[in-house]
DNA sequence: CATCCAACATACAGTCTGTATGTAAGTGCA
DNA sequence: TGCACTTACATACAGACTGTATGTTGGATG
């Protein structure tokens, strides 16, 4: 067995120096902005230097990404866990919807996955996080509830995207004093519209 | 007449020098982000010192709002110029999708309004610089289109926020290379859903 | 024309980021 | 088991940046 004191291997002390570091930053990310939080602040709340920050992060965008990642995961697996398998496809999205709404009010995540996250890591690196974890039963969702509406032919991945924008912004209406209410019905109103109209033509854009 | 060099009235040096560091501010901020664009930089292209830049604006926060304010009144007048009075208010909105999607694809525009103007100013602030410029023909459009059909009891607000969300996210997703024409078939299939829906009824959310 | 104040320029203090260097502890191999 | 090598840090340093304080010049004003 191990002694409880010294005596770690290594792979343990990375593993509990990455998890400390990246605790810190998560706690100190959500209660101020990336710009606003130092390394130094960092390390001190995670009780170790700024040596060991740069050793296993390339830099402070790095650890932020880090804290974004498990942050995505933790609110997809939130989401994950509130769904039922036995409901129809419009119900297990209205579920969905609102375990998303519930998952973002979480303390400073809608300022770490929304604000901060796209400015310090850029849209395309935020897509791919939201492709990865979450996003993905929202797309789902939406194709198999299009799917069961005979005549909508439009671009699922467009839609998809534009929703999922539509729900960050409701978390952060939210958030700033809307009501949960008023927004959650504008989802549903939004999503029930795509597999009931019967769409008038649509005249080609002007290309520029 | 005026002396083409020296004698200025003080009114026009601050005119002309608070012009320049706007102009120089926003061709550094669309190339870049607003943290990695620092005040010497800008004070440079500009032509001042980074006196002149402290004595006209509290801080840079302040420098990047002017430039994001500037670039939404910007965006709001190419919309408006766009909007022809005599069309039906589908076609209205319409029109002013293609007007607000092809104002922002000019450069840096998206990073500014949508990326960094967001994460540094923070939502409540770029929603007041919105409400102020643009998105007040949106919400006009919408409210009319949906007064033209009768049952559409929806919170018109959180509509509107949510639809210019995805608008706001339409415009990202193109500049990113995705097809504009889908993203356009899509924003448009959002907004006829809202008007021709009979809407099934909505259990309200659980509180929490 | 003398005073005052606005519009700057210059100098400075504090802080931050990233890197380079040093050291102790773990790991692999003969 | 002992030794070489590498990993996991800590410390020290260089450069840059932000905001402020101070100085200076040239309009405005009675």
């Amino acid at each position: 067995m191990q002694q409880e004191s010294g005596r770690r291997s290594n792979r343990d002390r990375t593993e509990a120096t990455r998890a400390d570091l990246i605790r810190a930053a998560r706690k100190l990310f959500t209660g101020k902005s990336y710009v606003e939080t130092g390394t130094p602040e960092i390390v001190a709340e995670a009780g170790v230097t700024r040596g060991a920050l740069y050793h296993h992060f390339a830099d402070k965008q790095a650890l932020f990404a880090a804290v974004v990642e498990q942050e995505a995961a933790a609110v997809a697996a939130e989401i994950d866990q509130a769904s039922a398998p036995s409901l129809s496809a419009r119900e297990a999205l209205i579920a969905g919807s609102d375990a998303y709404l519930k998952a973002m009010r979480a303390p400073g995540r809608t300022r770490l996955l929304l604000l901060d996250g796209p400015a310090v890591l850029g849209r395309a690196a935020m897509d791919e996080i939201d492709n990865r974890h979450g996003n993905r039963s929202l797309r789902e969702g939406l194709i198999a509830a299009m799917r069961a509406q005979p005549m909508t032919r439009l671009p699922a991945e467009a839609l998809t995207v534009l929703l999922a924008a539509a729900f960050d912004r409701a978390a952060l209406a939210i958030e700033a004093g809307g009501s949960a209410a008023d927004y959650r019905a504008a989802l549903i109103a939004l999503m029930d519209g795509l597999s009931a109209a019967p769409l008038p033509s649509i005249r080609p854009a002007p290309s520029r």
